[in-house]
Order: structure tokens, then C-alpha cells, then sequence
DNA sequence: ACTCTTTTATAATTTTTTTTAAAAGTATTC
DNA sequence: GAATACTTTTAAAAAAAATTATAAAAGAGT
């Protein structure tokens, strides 16, 4: 059987016998993914297939390399079990984080081990063909250097900022050059499978599979990086609105008598909070003459970037702490009507500002006390991912795999 | 067998086959309910089981007395089909959409049709044990005005201001009185099931099951009356977040300058739009001697309410029009925000407000172009309710529908 | 009148489950 | 420390359930 099996659904002209068939394999290999190894009798409870036809269909996944035993488990009483799992090495997924300025490249394995890993550095995106070309060869060496044949992945997973209908495929800010929609293209010219989605999104996603937010049901990942990026898992399910713009956080109202946005209109939370603000703030105060340590940088021809004041923060630097705080009061403010909205159970902040820890956590904390109702925020937990710069790539990989092994 | 017996899900210690057997029945009834009639070969395609099984289901609900045969319906080139369809007769939803001061009560067949209704007035919402009992009394009243035995009735919905948390039945904000649960009290004095929801998520259910909703995925309907209520329908599904608090959308933040809220914080919307401040505001006007149709009402010592208002809205009394419109700027703008967060397809404005149709339509939709980006907003549509005062009351119906025919 | 459809009923086959039994342990008792 | 009682896991056989295939019925269109 085809490795990609798996991943054809809606399959026409086919018996009725073959699609069970195969939502039959799809349930417990999904189990074994979600799940790791697992004996006869677990798969049974879990799926809710009779042992006999588990047990038949787990020997036919094994005839086709795509489950390995693993030898007997510890008993709980009785007969030891038999274990099986996926063979991790069975299908690949390519895993694509595009930034503004860097891109990052994995490949994962069933076991969602990263089995290749590459950050480049200096790769402006830009909206052109040669951007495009250049994104295909990258991935086309990756592929090459690992020398695993095309048919082996299953799917390749693009995180991307900006507004994107992942229904569609499409990518509304960025690499509109792409006519056809850029999952089609990407798919077309890599002969593999693309899926895609928004930046703060995809990380969502991330978390919910392998951060924080595993197990719960209604989480927002805020992506605190130069914007602001909002991914909302709702009822247990990533939450895109009707044509994939939702989460657009950053251009809510805070201050109507506040500053211009870049988006026309006046007061939006971007123009209040934002890493771009930060920096822009911290550089005219350095310009002023400000004591602080990024003063230094300046002095040492070093540029004052986001991860520059991150880590003068972490450092304890006074000024950029005060910096920060105030920039948190605001981005309270806008929380709050999340939370007062949406009632989640878990905030999650990520991105390159969340490597601040603490110094975001706490002042964001007093300023949701101050401005929400306690009793609706106090059911809300506010944490800082710990997948941070891996969420989004992580992201790619859950949202392969979920869209894979979904159930509908 | 019972007519309960669609009830009783995750039924324990019962043989597998003997649930899977109810799970077909369940998505038999369920086509019936949500498509009407239909001949065999369309259950066939709808449910996805095997012509002779659902024609021996079917046989088995008839035999039951829950499905009647309905004759033979137009042919499409071939044999004419034999119909069948749920008997409306065979079991009945008690409605009971509960306001601050009025009380509607009503039961439905499974056509949905309102076999009795009943719409109480003065019944002012209070946190006794008395408020209690005359609501019990009014159910039992109107069962044995009917005459329908105990055992016909499906279940008590229930809908009622103010935080509520569904899954546990627990209504915080009101009736706290019932110790156990306002679900699990009702549920024991009555002998019937009882399913609660906060009002503007029952309304929300209404549309979505018999409104302008119908076959939306992501739909906001708010509940504009003395409050604003929020009820959300995200891919498809209500969200009522961790707790049941999702929707405090009359608490979010519009102007950080603005009046103290009842809540506590300053600037909530509800602080500038809502009819109890429109009802307000126009008070203080006719008292102060402006001319308006309304200061007629008080010459006449009639109460000026918001149905007062509204109705002198329609008649075009320009004062009244103007305030409305200022009120909408402001919903407008806070409008915005959810549609930048949640991207939804449509807004249904309900409540009492609603009954204002354009006059409330136009102003917010004006206030919305000014203040959303216009990408985002162009693909909400924004609209009045068409079910306006029944929309509660219809939604306590389709939150037992729902609830007894899904299929989880 | 004939062919072509669609719907329904019945028979045959396949699939799946339940039942039963065997295998391989653990815990306990003497 | 072996024998026994009790578990859990797996395998095989028997029974039940569900589907596919086939045929018949009932009508539409030409």
C-alpha cells in the first residue's frame, strides 16, 4: 500500500468497504501518533473497533512498514501486552517557517522528531518569483541532501504571516505572485502536498499539539514579536473565522484618541503595543541620551534590535523594563476583551517577546487585574510558551498531521 | 420502547450493538428533524447506512409509533418514493425563555410547531425560593392544561440572563437560590430533564436552527435590549468558552475616558450603548423639555421604556433617532472589534432593539466602514433578526434538539 | 409498447462482533 | 517456593450484523 494512503479522503468511485477500510487504519494509526505505543487491547478501547478486527488490521498496517512491535510492555496484572508503533521512519513531513526576515526549514519524522533543522538567516520575504524559486530550491536541496524519496512525504507545512485562507490555500499579504494560490504552486512545482496557514495561527496549532495548550480546549496564542498575531483554539479547534481572517488583535481599539495605524485606522493596539513600538521607543531614548545598557550597543555599532532588548531586559536593564511594562498595561487592556469575549483557560504568549518571561508575564498579569472582571479572569491562566521560536515550525507539523489524521 | 430512549447517551453497562443501534435510530430521527420528510433512499445517502438496515430502522421507529409513513411523494423518473417522517405528536419540548420581568413559556412538537404559549408579564426575575415555585407551578399548570403525560415531554429548555454555565447547569448570576443547580432543582420537581443556557447563546441557537443563521458557520448575534448580550456561533458550533462566561461583550473597553461601568471598570460599552441608558438619556431630554413624540407618553403618565422608545423610533420621531444613532456609533465601534477578532459571516442584531430593523441597521453599518478594516468587515453581513421576540424562546428548542440528536 | 429510472424487497456474501478458549503473566497461600 | 486463583492479553470459532448484489415493482418518457 502507498504510504500516502492515509492521506486520501473523500476518496470517489470506491467502494464503501474501502473508505471504512481505511478510516479503520486511520483511527488507530491516529491513536498510535497522538497516543505512542499502545497493546492490542488499548487501541481496542480507543477506537472502539472489536479486538479480532483490531488485531487483523494492526497485522495488515504491520505487513505494509507502517507499524513496528516493539516488544512486550510492562503487564498491570495479567499477560503482558504486546506493544506496536508507528515506524517513525515510515513518512516524512517538511516543516516551512517564513519570516519577514529569516526561514526556517525541518523535517520531521512520525515520532515528530526534527530529523533535519535549518534557520536562514538574511532571507527577506519579499513578493516576487525569485523569493519563490529560491524557497523551492531550499527545500529542494533539503530534500535531496537527506536522500529520502519524494513518495516518503506526506505533507508540506507553511507558516506565514499575514492574512491567509488556509481553506483555500491562499496567502492574501504575502507572495500574491503566486496566482494560482500558493499552496497550489508550492504543491505543483515540489510534487508534494502543501497545506498552509497564518503565522500566529499555525503556532496555535503548535501549542495545542506539543506546548502548553495540549488537553485544553480554549486557548490564545498571542504571537509577540514586531506585530501582534493572534491564533484562538475554540471548542478544542483552531478557529479561522469565514474566510481565515480572524485574530487580527493587533488593529482592535484601545485608544480613540490615540496614534495613527498603519492600517488607517486610529488607536489600534499596534500602535500602542508592539515590538516594533519598543524598539522604535528604546532607539529615540538611546538618540536622547537615555542611561541604559542598549545605550552600549549603540556605542559598539551594534544594531538595537527586538532581540537586543529582550536581552537587556533579561539582563535587568531599568529602562527597557520600564519600556516593556508600559507597552504590557496596553496589551492587558486588549486582552481583557479577549477574555471577556472568548473565556479561555489559558493565554499562551509567544514569539520573540516572550522570551522575556516574567518581565512579560507580571506586568500583563496586574494590568489584566486591573481592567478585567475578576471572575471571569480568574479561570484565565497566563503563561509564556516554553515551544517559543519552535511553535511555529512545530505548528507546521500539527497542522500536517491533523489535517491527515482528522476524522471527518 | 420509551420515547426517552434518544435521550440516553453513553449508556453504561449495555452491550456495544445495542448502542450502535440507537446511534443509527439517532441519525435517522436526526435527518427527519433537521430535512423533514424523506423517502428511504435519501435517509440512505444522508445517514450513510445500507438501504435494507435503514429500511428495517425505519420499520422499527414506525412500529414504535415514532415515524409515520407518509404516502408516496413525486416521482423523479422512476418509481415514487415512499415518505416517512418524525410524528410530531409522539414527544414535546418545554420553552421557557426567562426575563427580568416577563416570563414566556411554551411547548413545541417535533415540528416545532408552539402548541401553547403563554406570555406572562410582571413576572419579575428575583432570587427567591418563592420565584421558584410559581415557575414550577406555570410548567405543571400548562402540562395538565394539555393533558400530556409526564413521560411524552423530551425536556425543559430553559433560557436566562446573566452568566450561566451550561455544562453544569448552574445559572450564577440569577435564581442562585436552587442550591444544586438551577438545571438538577428544576430537573428533580419536574421529573424532566432540564438544559439551561445564558439568553443571547439561546438566541444565538435559535437563529442558527430556525434564523437568518441557518447553514452559517461563524455567526454573532447580539441581544440588544436593557443589556447588550453576545451569543456566538464559531465553526459551526455555540461557544460558551471555559466556564459558560463567554460573551461579556457589554464589558469591553470603548473609551478609557468614559463613565464608570456597574461592573467596576470605566468605559464599557455598556456605559454608552444600551436601552437602558437610550431609555435614560431620553428621560432626562422630555424632562428638560425636548420636544419628542415621548414627551406626549409622559403627559399621558405612560411609562417611557424601551418599547416606548422604539415604537417612536418607527414612527420617525427625529430626537429618538438621533439618540439611537448616537448609541450606534458606539456599538459600531465595538462591532469592529469582534468582527477583526472573529471574521464571522454574519451579525443578527436581536432584542428588543432589534424591532427598530433599519433604524438600527444603518447607523451601526455606518460606524462599522468608518472603523474596521474594510477587507475584514465587507465580508460580514450585518442584519436584524426576523424571529425578534420568539428568538429565545424558538433557541430553548433548539438547544434540546441539538442536545438530544447529536451525535457524539 | 417499450426502454429507462428510481424505489423497494430479497438473497447471498462479507464484515464485524460476540463468545469461547488458550496463553502468559501476577498475586496469594500454604 | 511451588501450587493455585485470578488477571490481562491474544487467538480462534461461532454468531450476528451489515453490506453488496440481484431481482422485482412501479412509474416516467418516448
Amino acid at each position: 500500500m502507498r504510504p500516502q494512503f492515509l492521506y486520501e479522503k473523500n476518496l470517489q468511485g470506491v467502494a464503501n468497504s474501502v473508505k471504512r477500510k481505511q478510516e479503520q487504519y486511520r483511527k488507530i494509526v491516529r491513536h498510535l501518533y497522538y497516543n505512542g505505543a499502545a497493546s492490542i487491547a488499548e487501541i481496542v478501547k480507543a477506537v472502539k473497533i472489536s479486538q479480532p478486527l483490531v488485531a487483523s488490521l494492526v497485522d495488515d498496517l504491520m505487513s505494509y512498514g507502517m507499524l513496528l512491535d516493539k516488544g512486550v510492555g510492562e503487564s498491570i496484572g495479567g499477560r503482558r501486552p504486546n506493544l506496536f508503533c508507528l515506524n517513525s521512519e515510515y513518512q516524512y513531513v517538511i516543516g516551512v517557517d517564513i519570516n519577514l526576515h529569516t526561514l526556517n526549514l525541518a523535517v520531521f519524522d512520525l515520532s515528530n522528531k526534527q530529523i533535519f533543522r535549518e534557520e536562514i538567516k538574511y532571507f527577506d520575504l519579499e513578493n516576487s518569483e525569485d523569493y519563490l524559486n529560491s524557497l523551492v530550491d531550499k527545500i529542494e536541496s533539503m530534500i535531496s541532501q537527506l536522500g529520502i524519496s519524494r513518495e516518503k512525504f506526506l505533507a508540506v507545512g507553511i507558516s506565514i504571516p499575514g492574512l491567509v485562507d488556509a481553506k483555500q490555500g491562499l496567502s492574501h499579504t504575502h507572495l500574491s505572485v503566486a496566482e494560482n494560490g500558493l499552496a497550489r504552486v508550492l504543491g505543483d512545482r515540489l510534487g508534494i502536498n502543501v497545506l498552509l496557514d497564518n503565522d500566529a495561527r499555525t503556532m496555535a496549532l503548535g501549542e495545542k499539539a506539543f506546548g502548553k495548550a495540549i488537553d485544553k480546549e480554549n486557548v490564545l496564542c498571542l504571537n509577540l514579536s514586531n506585530g501582534i498575531g493572534l491564533g484562538m483554539i475554540l471548542n478544542g479547534e483552531l478557529h479561522s473565522g469565514k474566510n481565515g481572517f480572524a485574530g487580527e488583535f493587533g488593529h482592535i481599539l484601545i485608544d480613540p484618541e490615540g496614534k495613527l495605524c498603519y492600517c488607517g485606522k486610529i488607536g489600534c493596539l499596534e500602535t500602542l503595543t508592539s515590538g516594533k513600538i519598543l524598539v522604535k521607543n528604546i532607539r529615540e531614548a538611546v538618540d536622547k541620551g537615555q542611561p541604559t545598557l542598549l545605550a552600549n550597543y549603540k556605542k559598539e555599532n551594534k544594531k538595537i534590535d527586538l532581540r537586543a532588548v529582550v536581552e537587556a531586559i533579561l539582563q535587568g536593564d531599568q529602562f527597557a523594563i520600564d519600556q516593556l511594562n508600559q507597552m504590557c498595561e496596553y496589551l492587558g487592556k486588549g486582552l481583557v476583551t479577549l477574555i471577556h469575549l472568548l473565556n479561555p483557560e489559558m493565554v499562551i504568549i509567544g514569539g520573540k517577546i516572550a522570551h522575556a518571561g516574567k518581565f512579560v508575564i507580571d506586568p500583563v498579569t496586574m494590568s489584566m487585574n486591573k481592567y478585567a472582571m475578576s471572575r471571569i479572569s480568574s479561570e484565565t491562566e497566563l503563561v509564556c510558551s516554553d515551544l517559543l521560536d519552535d511553535s511555529a515550525l512545530m505548528g507546521t507539523m500539527a497542522n500536517v498531521m491533523r489535517s491527515v489524521l482528522s476524522l471527518d
